[in-house]
DNA sequence: TTAGTATATATCAAAACGATATATCAAATT
DNA sequence: AATTTGATATATCGTTTTGATATATACTAA
């Protein structure tokens, strides 16, 4: 019956614990969890319009009595059971594209300079992220008696991980392009 | 001027060592780069019709005089320019999607069990993918002194690099969630 | 021989991106 | 007091990409 649109599992997990608007959910992906997932406005806002037709999330009667639209949405029991089932599905693809690596690859051809400064980009980029992250981090480590908390620690912790694991590859890299090339 | 299609950098990448076919293209985009970067056949062979047009590639006259259809392409002078052009372009996304990360992170409302799963679901797929990583790191180790292979053996040793750190993270996280949850 | 897998091209609906348009509101600047 | 900037908010549109499917030949192993 579903049909498996990922951004629709993205927003009924955020409805989940809390009602938003199209605009917050955008705000929640970038900074809750954009450091391992991506949403734009194009798919953000026709997903909310199909899946209130489908009876998965609801509208809710703006109070902001002003001029202003603003369009708060709510999960509904049936949303909740869309997003059990996905959670409980073993299907889950992991999809990576690191344009940096791939212009590293076809780097060859160029000057090894080239493939260090795109290297050292790459590199200002995951630590500054990374900083984001330690602060996340940081906070979440005082609430850790909390179940979903735990759930958000972890998260943390994998890009903490890998952002880590990068920055010493970015040395190792650059060493060996300029002992190599 | 150029549409900045990502794939066509790939296809572009993948042409300038070699003439290929699109099911080529295919098979080496999933063997080579398939860990940090993915294309399908239906961006391809659209891709691949666009660039000829364009003159970024052409058309092999085919030597397998059968009746079967075999269209090898090669890089021109200007699909090479378009290539050095994207190279030392600064701007370069990195994009992930990890749905496993995403089950983990809305996954404090089910039972631990359902999040440890999906853990060890992803644990038994890196640590399969990371076979296939180490046996290409160690057929690489041996043709460093050529600075194409210098640039293939990074991005693989950026794959293995990761991959070890998403295992350390799986035994971690997997403790945390029987601790905590 | 025949079933299954690999090779090969191509197309299509659906999903997602990225950019843009429009408009309000709050805060800072002039 | 007026203006500008940046944040909030919804929406749409062309383009790109995915993922599935259709079609057909070649090779290989039971």
């Amino acid at each position: 019956m579903g049909k498996d649109r990922k951004i629709d599992m993205v927003i009924l997990g955020l409805l989940s614990h809390e009602d938003l608007t199209g605009y917050d959910i955008k705000k929640q992906i970038d900074e809750a969890i954009g450091f391992f997932w991506k949403g734009s406005f194009g798919s953000i806002y026709p997903a909310l319009s199909d899946m209130e037709k489908n009876g998965f999330i609801k509208k809710l009667p703006d109070k902001n009595s002003s001029g202003r639209e603003k369009i708060k949405y709510r999960i509904t029991k049936q949303g909740k059971e869309v997003l059990a089932d996905w959670l409980k599905d073993e299907q889950a693809s992991n999809d990576l594209k690191y344009e940096t690596l791939l212009k590293l690859y076809f780097g060859g051809a160029e000057k090894k300079e080239v493939s260090i400064h795109n290297i050292e980009l790459f590199e200002k980029q995951i630590k500054s992220d990374l900083q984001i992250l330690k602060f996340y981090q940081s906070n979440l480590e005082k609430v850790l008696d909390n179940k979903e908390h735990v759930h958000y620690y972890l998260t943390v912790t994998f890009g903490i991980d890998t952002y880590e694991a990068y920055l010493k590859w970015c040395s190792k890299a650059k060493k060996l392009l300029n002992e190599k090339c």
